[in-house]
DNA sequence: GCCATGGCTAGTA
DNA sequence: GCCATGGCTAGTA
């Protein structure tokens, strides 16, 4: 698990972009913002609905300029585990740790260091934004 | 050639 | 732990 861990961690402080955005980062954003309050989505939801992949997904999320107006905080692993936040996956970290804040506020809710299953919003909801 | 993914093996115990 | 995948950046020419 270390391991794992290690493998997406340390990582450094993504640097804001300063281009305009590209439109596979405006059709994110828009598939994002549709993600309610309360609940979360996947890198891998994120990418069947764009039609793409996670990792496309999650590298667009991580250079993220326009949280918190794009609620990128409701991206989560596929397994319901928190997920990276502010370029890091490191779950000590105090950025994941304002992740968690984050969604907790909203009412997401935690068993472990998963999110409850019904806080998982309706695919199709997704599919509908794009 | 990088990644905030995810799915799949291989190797250990 | 490997690697397919897709979108992007950096560095070269």
């Amino acid at each position: 698990m270390a391991k794992a861990i290690a493998r997406r961690s340390p990582s450094v402080e993504p640097q804001p972009i300063k281009r305009d955005p590209t439109l596979f980062e405006q059709r994110l954003h828009k598939v994002c913002s549709a993600i309610p309050k309360g609940k979360v989505s996947t890198y891998g939801a994120l990418a069947i609905a764009l039609k793409s992949s996670p990792r496309a997904v999650g590298q667009a999320l991580r250079r993220n300029p326009y949280a918190p107006k794009v609620p990128c905080h409701r991206v989560v692993a596929h397994d319901l585990k928190i997920g990276g936040f502010s370029g890091t996956w490191d779950p000590q970290s105090g950025r994941v740790n304002r992740k968690k804040a984050l969604l907790e506020s909203e009412g997401v809710r935690f068993v472990g260091d998963k999110i409850a299953d019904d806080c998982v919003a309706d695919p199709d909801i997704l599919a509908a934004a794009c």
